[in-house]
DNA sequence: CCTATATTACACCTTTCGGTTAATTAATAA
DNA sequence: TTATTAATTAACCGAAAGGTGTAATATAGG
């Protein structure tokens, strides 16, 4: 996963990690703070490491704070992740648009015996 | 990846499946014309399994017509992920928007001597 | 039936992912 | 200095991802 948007989503493929920011929305929180609620399932290294992914993807900024690591939220990579969506699902939606004016065009032409 | 929004996520963390999909959502296409522009990349099978993936995660349905699978891009997936990144997204801003008016009212209160 | 085209299935390989345990660094506190 | 707390690093592991080449499966048309 080399490009940006990548990346993004990537880190997003994951329930954990997407548990760790939602938390990190509401507030800024050290990692041992974002590791308790996941301490029955997983170990705290696992946790780093998903906080290393959430930092590669820009979503999340780790500070130092004596042996405290205040990790803060960063919705900025995620503008260009819902643009693409939104991007393509209007396209989709303009998409079934078009066929749904088609078939009731071809419904009206076989009625009347014609087109438009 | 067992959920949905873990499906719909890992399946765009990839940009041949994004490149796919954005050919998709212009109008359907079959295997074939969907791998066109990526035969120097990568083989035809490399691409059927992508598809795969991106059925799998609902994004795309396969017909069949003859020898061909005509395939379409379905947008529906991407609501509900659209909805989670905004929901967090703006709760970040809201977040940053609290800070905000946190630091202006203690300089006013620094240069006012008083809260407030 | 035979053949050509479109697509998938299968077996395999290499890299990445998500996790572990154990050791290590960094900072505070006694 | 020693001990404690917070977090990371390192080495390792099994499973899944993303490819490959080769065979198998539809389907249409002589």
């Amino acid at each position: 996963m080399r490009d940006p948007l990548s990346r993004t989503f990537a880190a997003l493929a994951d329930p954990t990690r997407r548990a760790i920011l939602a938390r990190l929305s509401e507030g800024e929180a050290n990692v041992s703070e974002l590791a308790e609620p996941f301490l029955d399932e997983m170990t705290l290294p696992a946790i780093t490491k998903h906080l290393k992914v959430l930092e590669g993807a820009g979503l999340v900024s780790k500070g130092r704070k004596a042996q405290w690591r205040p990790c803060q939220f960063n919705g900025e990579p995620l503008r260009e992740a819902v643009d693409w969506m939104e991007q393509h699902r209007i396209a989709w939606e303009d998409q079934l648009d078009r066929l749904g004016a088609y078939l009731k065009s071809k419904h009206k032409g076989a009625r009347h015996g014609r087109k438009k």
